[in-house]
DNA sequence: CCTACCGATCGGTAGG
DNA sequence: CCTACCGATCGGTAGG
């Protein structure tokens, strides 16, 4: 109460290492995984101790609980904050499938999409990682599913729309722009993925040409 | 050459020890990953020694190049293994994702697809096993591809198909599928899947009753 | 294939 | 936030 430095900067300052740990961790995980973010290999690249880090959140799981924390409010503020302005429904959907590739087409974290890398490590295994991990997922895909609603009722999409599995398409559309791009350093990638886009949600890519169905069933 | 026991079944019990290492490996490198793959851990499952099991290989990074091998060994047995009757071009292509449906969907690995898990963990970094996975990443594509021209050539497909915008796409198709069945335990992504390879190969799925397009652009 | 061992690193704790 | 330390485990080697 009387002889102690600024309590308020120090929580400041307490915070901002908070904050730099998360970071770096975020850019870690992107490229090594989860289980590839040690604790030893973090603190040595911030220039602070095991235990000075460890401090801030007791456990290597709390760690990989906030970095998870973390890479959600990054998608958050990079996805769904940047057309938070936009109509509901198809105006949305069309807006946010553009967000989420121009996120990935930025290189945002070293290794691409943070939920991608971490819920095919995690995706065979129990636990409070995985289901935080599942948890976000799900999340978004509700989202989803609320705006095609929407775009259904608003005539943009036929009534009998099989809304998940336009979701799966959606999905599979993203997972395969983080492979192309990652995997094979494939730079036209995010063209392909907002070509597929289109197919699904119509719009207004200029480069589309080809036709929308490729292939006649016998 | 003389008082040395059967040498002919001394080769026969290494490879058959080799064969179970792998085959073991191949299990906990789909859930856990080629990093959480670890020597130890290995051996104690089989019940042979640290020591014992790295002789097979040499290093690590031995062991897991040879995982991958059987990874890919295992895989073309499984898919392009049970459609080599089938004529080249678009049978093929419907027969062959068919079967890679069925690989998924009857869990011969418990963590999914090998390939999917090990291309998102390796997808960041440099080095031969990245460059493996790559490659035979790419060794897949280039068959399909073929078979897509061939379906062109045929007028299964529309002669300004673009076939690696569709190949991207039957990609996403199988990444999702995936997704979905580990992440979620969603035991309808196989249905999702069928239902998206039909969009993109035409073909006879039954339980296909939506029309092709989801929407149309203004 | 084994035992016995190596240095390095892991997550984590004690005590300040 | 630090130093100093813990037992466990990592990949790998020596020698048989």
């Amino acid at each position: 109460m009387l002889a102690r430095m600024s309590p308020r900067k120090s929580v400041v300052e307490t915070r901002h290492t908070r904050r730099r740990i998360l970071d770096h961790s975020l850019r870690i995980a992107s490229v090594d995984g989860l289980e590839g973010l040690t604790i030893g290999r973090l603190a040595n690249d911030l220039g602070i101790s095991k235990a000075g880090l460890l401090g801030h959140f007791g456990t290597k799981q709390a760690l990989q609980l906030a970095v998870v924390d973390a890479a959600a409010e990054l998608f958050t503020q990079e996805v769904p904050g940047r057309v938070r302005t936009v109509p509901s429904g198809m105006p949305w959907l069309r807006a946010a499938a553009e967000a989420w590739v121009s996120y990935l087409e930025r290189d945002v974290l070293p290794g691409g999409c943070f939920f991608t890398a971490a819920a095919a490590e995690f995706d065979g295994r129990g636990g409070p990682v995985h289901d935080a991990i599942a948890g976000l997922n799900a999340l978004w895909q509700r989202d989803l599913r609320i705006h095609l609603r929407r775009a259904i009722s608003d005539g943009d999409l036929p009534p009998d729309t099989d809304v998940d599995q336009l979701i799966y398409e959606l999905v599979g559309t993203m997972l395969a722009l983080n492979h192309f791009m990652q995997l094979h350093r494939d730079r036209s990638a995010p063209t392909r993925a907002r070509r597929a886009l289109h197919r699904l949600l119509g719009g207004t890519p200029a480069d589309l040409t080809s036709p929308t169905r490729y292939a006649d069933g016998p």
